[in-house]
DNA sequence: CCAATTGTTCAATAACCTTTGAACTAAGGA
DNA sequence: TCCTTAGTTCAAAGGTTATTGAACAATTGG
């Protein structure tokens, strides 16, 4: 039922940072850190890539221990590990993220807005 | 001559942390950090691979930004580019490096010491 | 029960990555 | 000039990654 995620101390630097050099999985994590909080399933990033290639992606992060997946019914809710991350590689998280978002060229979740509304 | 480097505005996010989703180049990128200011030659990298895969991580490092390369004489000397990472993805290259600098089972340069002398 | 919704798994493909040894170039010293 | 040193380039092998469509499982609503 519940899926197999890494625990904090076996999230790896060198494979977290193989699996944020994708262009998609980027703006997976860069529109999870938007909403941060907020719980959102496979389909609300159906902009970046079919079905089964997110199913793909949200797996990678989710092995790598950069993202969690909580089944809830048919929908996996999915929520960055932000403590988790911020625990083992201080700093990383955030300068990342602050980096994706000057970055025109990395792919967005289309229609939404990527700023904190206020 | 001179070994083509992109310049600081062509640098990726997503190719930076791919190139450095790699225990090698990770390794490579502590030891420049912990030298900062010595141009290293390639040679000094021997521990980490055989000549010609140095040789190939090294050109992928350079490609990526991460590090440049001068020519003098036989010798390509290798320094760490970061003032322009810190230019385009502030803080990323501190949040690396000490992350790098708590993980045992990334690689090591043998013998030498990583850290800055006093 | 039936159907729709959510997401996974599988097999296939094409592309890319890492590593190797052999052959090569270019500069420097004896 | 000849040899050594430093590093690159090439081709090949083997592995991994990304993407796709078809088929599947599981839950929920009517």
């Amino acid at each position: 039922m519940t899926l197999p995620h890494p625990n904090t101390d076996q999230i790896s630097l060198p494979i977290v940072l193989g699996v944020l050099g994708d262009p998609t999985r980027l703006a997976i994590v860069r529109y999870l850190a938007s909403k941060e909080g907020v719980p959102l399933n496979c389909s609300q990033f159906l902009d970046l890539g079919s079905k089964t290639n997110l199913s793909y992606h949200l797996a990678k992060l989710r092995e790598a221990g950069v993202t969690r997946a909580e089944v809830v019914g048919t929908n996996r809710m999915i929520t960055l590990r932000r403590a988790d991350l911020d625990a083992r590689f201080p700093g990383l998280l955030d300068s990342v993220i602050a980096a994706a978002g000057d970055d025109p060229a990395l792919p967005a979740v289309g229609g939404h807005d990527l700023e904190i509304p206020a």
